[in-house]
DNA sequence: ATCGCACACGTTATAGCATAACGCAATTGA
DNA sequence: TCAATTGCGTTATGCTATAACGTGTGCGAT
């Protein structure tokens, strides 16, 4: 999905993502825009649902949580399964993929007949920092 | 983990989810033990974690919902990671794991000194019968 | 025996995450 | 102009998960 230009609610959403150093929650993002006139989660969530069409902005789902795409250039996410490796000390994201990582899940659904929509990889640790 | 023996309210847990034909919530599984006394989330709660600890449940972190075990013989998540195949249409969850998928995994986290503590990998899409 | 501890349990309250449903305004394209 | 689409704001509600407190029970150490 490429990104048309974004509105106004959409920008402001992205923007914080984009200046946080890790994954916020909606409801985070919710009072760190209340300055800008947001009062309700709705606003926060419609704008991330739109980021999240666009692919500008990955969902965590293991931590119920968002974080601004990494890899705002390549459109990598076009030829690959994108996965996350989340620190649980400092709250660091790391996103990266492996094609031959996902070839092997599309092997596995290939052969069961799987019709795969979206699929979630996430590995929570601690990063090099905090485990030393 | 080994599993010592169950408390009663694990063992109704427990019961409700290998009964269970897909992923139930914490709340659904609350609603359906509501004959046997229960009368709160956290006794839901606490006998999952548990279960989980066990590794005879597991967490669908992608739907908030849990789902006993599909391998309750071997033990085959000591020696690598579980993932899931989760139709959205029916809610069958099948499990299974792919060392080589492990493999690349670890090999990725190595590499960056990532200390993996807890790995997700969910796909989300259609059964064969819900594709078809 | 009884003390101390660990653990399961029950209850109430609260925190945190997400969406339904209504209505309005601006844009677009037939 | 009219209809359809999209974004927006607001209120209310629903779903998911945990905090905090207290009770009871079993069990080993003293
Ligand atoms: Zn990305
Ligand atoms: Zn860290
Ligand atoms: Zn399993
Ligand atoms: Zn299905």
């Amino acid at each position: 999905m490429n990104a048309p230009a974004l509105t106004k609610n959409q920008a402001l959403v992205f923007e914080v993502l984009e200046k946080a150093d890790g994954p916020l929650s909606a409801y985070t993002i919710l009072d760190k825009l209340r300055d800008h006139g947001f009062r309700a989660p709705l606003q926060v969530y419609r704008a991330l649902e739109k980021l999240l069409e666009y692919g500008v902005v990955h969902r965590l789902e293991s931590i119920n949580a968002f974080v601004a795409c990494a890899h705002p250039d390549q459109n990598c996410h076009s030829h690959g399964i994108v996965a996350f490796a989340i620190c649980e000390s400092c709250g660091h994201v790391m996103e990266f993929h492996d094609h031959e990582v996902d070839h092997r899940l599309m092997n596995w659904t290939r052969g069961k007949k799987f019709k795969a929509e979206k699929t979630t990889i996430e590995i929570r640790g601690l990063c090099e920092t905090c485990a030393a």
